[in-house]
DNA sequence: ACTTACATTATAATGATTCTAAAGTAGTGT
DNA sequence: ACACTACTTTAGAATCATTATAATGTAAGT
């Protein structure tokens, strides 16, 4: 729950103009209670019901692509011909409803702490992603 | 390590005819000493300089895809454009290199217990995989 | 206001994957 | 061996998500 101005600080403080558009994708990404996990495709049909002025497409995949960069949106690892992304950036795990493809949160504290026992030489670990997929 | 005989009775035992092109995929994915990860593009690569006559990518995708089906495959869980698949289908997890994007398994015992304590009504677990991001 | 660098846009291009429908082949029965 | 049928392969077209292009628009500093 954030406001305008929040939005138009954030964007500047981290080198991003606060255009109209970025600004009404930060709404339907921000303003809400929970985090949000979507497709770009269902980011789109959000912005179209939501203004009669839509937002070009590209549009949409830039902004998206420049919140990921500046770490305000995750993506997260499935194998789907689509990416998710995910309002909440911090570290955390993923159910994928498989039957429809639906992602849910699995806090920190759900999942017992997992041990990599495994190094591989010069090279450091970036995350630890635990995705348990489901069907009824 | 499987000699043709094997593929055959394999494939046959499992409803798929045992074609020139399955058992010619079937010696590039199968006889190795370890794991195999690819892409298609990369299967299809390997499958070009080792014959003369190449398989046709549709059929590449069509056998990969049976095979996956019959569980002689097993598809990673990553977010990249393409799809990637690993000829070990036993319960397991992944580092996969950012920067080569290259696959590495994790041995069932080189990743502790994963304890996931949350539960979702009606839903049952279908698999449980961590992906470690590695990177330079 | 003027300028400039950054943004948006419609459209085209790309690239992985899937579809199509025609031609080929394996396996069965004769 | 021969014929039949269902399954396979194939080239090429189609599809779908995503990215590139290049022209137009806009934010923000001077």
């Amino acid at each position: 729950m954030e406001n305008k101005e929040t939005f138009v600080k954030k964007l500047r403080s981290s080198g991003l103009r606060p255009t109209k558009q970025r600004l009404e994708i930060c709404k339907v990404l921000y303003e809400r209670d929970k985090t949000f996990h979507f497709t770009i495709e269902e980011l789109s049909k959000i912005l179209k019901k939501k203004s009669k002025k839509s937002i070009s497409l590209a549009t949409i995949y830039n902004t998206v692509h420049a919140f990921k960069n500046k770490n305000y949106l995750k993506e997260i690892s499935i194998n789907s011909n689509k990416s998710y992304f995910d309002t909440n950036v911090s570290n955390h795990h993923h159910f994928f409803n498989e039957s429809t493809h639906e992602l849910i949160d699995l806090k920190d504290t759900d999942v017992g702490v997992i041990k990599i026992k495994k190094k591989i030489p010069g090279k450091k670990i970036k995350s630890v992603e635990v995705l348990v997929k489901i069907s009824s």
